[in-house]
DNA sequence: GCGGATCAC
DNA sequence: TATGGTGATCCGC
């Protein structure tokens, strides 16, 4: 590989290339395809299969030492049988299926695309070129093994113990856990098979989430507009830091971490460049507390990432992997010499993604999280494999209120409401529908929710997850809404309540579910008092209905903007709210338009 | 536009 | 006995 390849000597670079990349490389025997099915003797994905078992923590620090064939024989053995090793198989079939595709399409390649293929490429190389930015510092920040690390603080006397958090999976393991070869998102029964002395504390999210504020306190001094990705893991511009001191960038992050670590007992490791994805490879490099610093200098990071295994980049998972490994791509530096035939056999957008991890390319402006809107807010939850309606039901009602919640917490609605299952078998699949007016409430979820659950009926699951997206803001103070909050702002909130509170009657009995408290308190013993009291009302108005000569179908509320009684159903109680909405609105935007006449 | 797949953490 | 939850993006249909 040419180290000192640059623009201006890519045609040469190429035409290299080109004459090495011989269509014939890439043949595979098409006469003899992949063994695909269990019964016919040992697959060729069979090592493969105790790849995919060891998960993907493989290229982890801590590592090391460890002997990775026997673990992976564990593992192996520990999951064959179950349902989850089944849909693993068959996972890797399809994938070793869709790898052998991929090499049949790079050996139907031609000459004369391939030729074509160079031209295009070294365009697409010089755009990708032309957009590199070298005079920034940006530094990706992550703290080792963060919630058993915060976890150590409150029992120093696991340190030198094997420990993990998390329960049933594990999301992170001390180091003394990783020599087993105990990883994150090892199910904690494996875990326990490789390291029988294992200690498994569970997850305690607002001890992390206090320690995490406590470090970002400290990063905002180096910058302000810092971006936090999650709890343990940051990017910070510090360039005009840096520009403020006489100190080396490499010194300023030394600095830094000592100073995390004297005032929060965290350590955290760093990585320094030129730009947010070579500061993250960067940050890998010395873990555990460690640095590691890249010159901003395109030789030096192209010399950086030449050496890189691609799963190490952001971006490349197994899958990718695999891909690549299948076409002799195994570091990043193979990704310019096999670029023409890389263009040919991978999406436009995957190629460019490879492109610029080749030269060490990535985005240099940190934007801080907040400015970056959400898209979509979810909840799932997993439970024993089940196909009673009852129990799916439940379930459902639960992950809706936990939905709720989540949509009240951040103040966001809907336009488009999303269910996914997993079934027994783990396979998982989705259903979406765009609804009319945006939604944030239990009621309305759960709905929609029963009419998608009793579409796919009879199923066995063990997951079901909800989720919205098309999201709307519902803190955004436009001219309508502060104008209707003028109007109602004694009355709305409890006009509101007890509008919702009829909702969720109302989805309930045409679900025709039936929930006593006691099942309230089994299956959403976390759901909020106000639902709980909201479903426990719905229980005495049907007993009441049910036992009377029901007058009508549904009680009267009032609307929340002309305050006149209604019926509650909620499509009459939509209808009205709408109708009252726009009734509003006509008359607020004549006021409007009288007002700039008379200016 | 939907649903499946892939990826990160 | 037994393998998570949340959010994003891309791609094929």
């Amino acid at each position: 590989m040419d180290l000192e390849w640059d623009s201006d000597c890519s045609a040469s670079m190429d035409s290299q290339s080109a004459g090495r990349i011989s269509a014939l490389e890439f043949d595979i025997s098409t006469e003899e395809p992949p063994r695909v099915h269990a019964d016919s003797g040992p697959s060729s994905s069979q090592g493969e299969l105790h790849h995919r078992l060891l998960g993907p923590s493989l290229s982890k620090s801590g590592q090391s030492g460890v002997d990775q064939n026997a673990i992976s024989q564990i593992i192996y053995r520990a999951s064959e049988g179950s349902k989850y090793f089944e849909r693993q198989r068959q996972q890797e079939r399809e994938l070793t299926k869709k790898v052998h595709a991929t090499l049949r399409l790079a050996a139907s390649v031609s000459k004369q695309e391939l030729t074509a293929a160079q031209q295009r490429v070294k365009v697409l190389m010089k755009q990708a070129e032309s957009t590199r930015v070298l005079d920034q510092t940006i530094v990706h920040l992550d703290c080792d093994a963060f919630y058993a690390s915060v976890e150590e603080l409150d029992f120093p006397e696991l340190k030198t113990k094997p420990f993990a958090v998390g329960g049933g999976v594990l999301c992170t393991c001390n180091y003394e856990a990783r020599k087993f070869g105990v990883r994150s998102a090892m199910a904690e029964f494996v875990a326990k098979k490789i390291c029988p002395q294992l200690t498994v504390l569970p997850l305690n999210f607002p001890k992390y989430i206090e320690k995490s504020n406590q470090i970002k306190k400290i990063l905002r001094e180096y910058d302000s507009n810092l971006c936090a990705m999650t709890l343990d893991e940051a990017y910070m511009n510090i360039t005009k830091y840096c520009e403020d001191s006489n100190k080396s960038r490499s010194e300023i992050i030394n600095n830094m971490r000592n100073r995390i670590f004297r005032e929060t007992g965290v350590t955290v490791s760093a990585g320094i460049g030129p730009n947010s994805r070579v500061a993250k490879i960067a940050s890998n490099i010395n873990k555990p507390n460690g640095q590691f610093e890249v010159e901003n200098d395109r030789e030096a990071v192209m010399n950086f990432m030449a050496t890189l295994q691609v799963r190490k980049l952001t971006g490349v998972g197994y899958v990718l992997e695999r891909q690549l490994n299948a076409l002799q791509v195994l570091v990043c530096g193979d990704i310019g010499p096999k670029s023409n035939i890389l263009h040919q056999v991978m999406s436009s957008s995957t190629f460019s993604f490879l492109l610029e991890c080749y030269l060490g390319l990535g985005p240099t402006v940190i934007k801080p999280m907040d400015q970056i809107q959400r898209k979509s807010v979810g909840c799932e939850t997993t439970f024993s494999a089940a196909s009673d309606r009852e129990i799916l039901r439940s379930k459902l009602l639960q992950v809706c209120c936990d939905l709720e919640k989540e949509c009240k917490r951040l103040k966001l609605a809907g336009r488009k409401f999303g269910i996914k299952f997993k079934k027994d078998t783990f396979e998982s699949f989705s259903r979406s529908k765009p609804v009319s007016k945006p939604l944030s409430n239990s009621a309305e979820f759960f709905k929609l929710g029963t009419v998608m659950l009793d579409a796919v009926m009879p199923i066995k699951i063990r997951l079901i997850g909800v989720r919205i997206t098309d999201l709307v803001d519902l803190t955004y103070e436009g001219p309508m809404r502060t104008y209707i909050r003028s109007l109602t702002a004694n009355g709305l909130d409890q006009c509101r309540a007890t509008s919702s509170e009829h909702q969720l009657q109302d989805a309930f009995k045409s679900a025709k579910v039936e929930v006593s408290s006691e099942e309230i308190e089994t299956h959403i013993p976390e759901s909020s008092g106000q639902v709980r009291s909201a479903i426990q009302a719905m229980n005495i108005v049907e007993a009441q209905e049910s036992s009377t000569a029901r007058k009508r179908d549904f009680p009267v509320v009032c609307c929340p903007i002309c305050s006149n009684r209604i019926s509650a159903e909620s499509a009459l109680v939509n209808q009205h709210i709408d109708w009252c909405l726009s009734r509003r609105a006509i008359k607020e935007a004549l006021q409007d338009s009288e007002r700039s006449m008379k200016i």
